[in-house]
DNA sequence: GATGAATGAGCTTTCATTCAT
DNA sequence: CATGAATGAAAGCTCATTCAT
């Protein structure tokens, strides 16, 4: 039982470690963050955070990867539903970008990953990996949707899946802070699903 | 006469600190970048660096803003020579992402420092503006292709461009070193077009 | 109480760092002093000092402003003390002269400073503030002691507390490590006091 | 013929740098002056410097030293001319403390070597050397004096020269750049010929 | 003889990591 | 377990000095 309650603090304060380091990670870069500025963040001495991860370079791995495996499930949970493809994908647009704002830090940390994948290659992998399935999961569904007539047929599944992510990142990226008080946003997050081609009638 | 041949073997060598600057930045990340890698990938000592660039921020911003100028300059020339909007916007889509992988490092310093603009701020606030010429060129064009029937009138000309811009730093981003070998690029390529939502008959 | 441990060990280590920068700035100036050989001096790496001066310069600071402020009040109790303005004086140049090369080092470094205002303005004005704290007390005990006949009324007081400070670090200046030892010593001191202007029948 | 006027125009330039020199290392200190900076404020390059001294220490040296060499032979002048020894010492005082803030400089480089004897042990050497002529002379002139009822005889001459070098530099060290408008000045000067306790009479 | 670009050793400062308490 | 002082390698930057032009 002692046991438990220990277990239980330890996995709270390292859920804190993390979630401070992918603030500081996002925010200034993996160089810049510093162990100690993360402890003093969340109350601890320096040498705390060597109690939960072994190195900086762990935390980093770790604080890039958990928040990813979250949101994908998140995500791949919601493309399983049971509706119709276009439903499902018009959902996933509007889930992903209303609550955009809210990983934006997880999400820069990935971009940041992706922009140095000479130096973390196993890192840049794993995400990759991550990404990997998600666009399956998008491609699958967008196929069963274009035979059943709800995207156009003439986009290859695969490279629309590839768009998607591909935009989705790039609004991210491209658009600061308040990405979402942008005057445009409403209508960026409606392209978005624009770029699926669907096909008019069941767009509405 | 001495005088110029002086001039012209600093300018060289600046160009030369420059370029493996921005291939080391790029890959590497700044803080992860050390100015005597960069001396010594080019053949001289550290003391060199610091005569030509006062400091490593100031390499940096060099490396980011000079390059980023350059291919900004070749766009805006492509879109404003004499022919249709839609024509212009073709061929910079084509143009782009022909020559994407001739840019990607630089692509990708640009990106590292939107992705860290709490760090950056100065520097943030230039590439933003840099991106904002960009867009308003695009933007003007654009509308004046959908008065002309050539685009959809329904979407708004300053979204269009921000989707553009944001779609092909995704690409970037997204796909790695080898993005041109990637089996869907040309399709990839292609709905990077489809973005402006060209009307039927003028995109074949 | 493990924190009193704590808080002291820190305090005894600054102490010994300040002390051994107060030797080596002394011997060879502000910058032929590394913070590295401080360390080693002490038996501590590098790193370590920067835990207690946040910069070299602070270090300085601390060096040359710590030791003037302790034998200021030293000198200026005395100075205070319940008896003659004469005595008062005779018993500072006596104490001031006797320890005099006990605090070489100190007032060494005093005179570099001095000697570069331009350098180190900040630092400049508070070691004149000192000063003038010091010239103050000795020119008001002066005045006493001429009202009560103890000295030629002929004289300044604001002049004579300068001359007397001038003379003091003159001396500790142009004689060497083994001033004390010098041929002239003992007349020098007396020489000191002369420069008071005491009346006759108070000297003996 | 030719040949002259090359080496004259070789001692201008030895002058300007000296002179340069002087000033910088008086300011600034000796390690925190740049040989770059000598040359830019003369106008010529980094490396002309070193066609004249080989190398920056042997620059200081020379600036110590050639102009403290001036400054003696001026003084030991006045002192060898035709008039009685009080009205020599008169002379020299008034002399010296009248120009002290034409050689400011020169005054606080000799004093920077002195505060720093394990640095340059044989400039420091030097220095002394000169002084000691300096004092030796004083002493002797005030010896005469002495036998000729102008000064006190209870103070020995060794013992009075000393006083007084050290009180000169002490004044210049303390008191700053406006030394002479210092509103004790007048009182201060006075009192370095008091110092060598003038017999009444021959005050006046 | 003057130039000024290049050198490279040396400095201050940072920071992930360790470990005695 | 948490602490936080100590470590020491590594980084950016400076600058006296050299030398080809």
């Amino acid at each position: 039982m002692a046991r438990t309650v220990n277990e239980e603090k330890r996995l709270e304060r390292r859920k804190r470690i993390l979630e401070e380091a992918v603030v500081l990670f996002a925010e200034s870069g993996y160089s810049n963050t510093t162990t100690a500025l993360i402890a003093k963040n969340i109350g601890v001495t320096s040498g705390t955070i060597f109690q939960y991860f072994p190195t900086k370079e762990t935390l980093f791995h770790a604080a890039v990867l958990e928040p990813l495996e979250d949101i994908q499930k998140k995500s791949l949970a919601m493309l399983q539903q049971d509706e119709s493809p276009a439903a499902l994908i018009k959902n996933m647009v509007e889930e992903q970008f209303n609550h955009i704002y809210s990983y934006t830090n997880e999400l820069r940390l990935v971009q940041s990953v992706l922009g140095q994948r000479i130096r973390f290659p196993e890192l840049t992998q794993q995400v990759l990996d991550s990404i990997k399935v998600m666009t399956d999961t998008i491609e699958c569904v967008y196929a069963k949707g274009q035979s059943l007539g709800e995207f156009n047929p003439g986009f290859s599944p695969a490279m629309i899946s590839r768009s998607y992510i591909s935009f989705l990142n790039g609004v991210a990226l491209t658009l600061g802070e308040d990405i979402v008080h942008h005057p445009e946003w409403e209508n960026l997050k409606a392209h978005a699903y624009y770029l699926f081609a669907p096909v008019q009638h069941s767009t509405n």
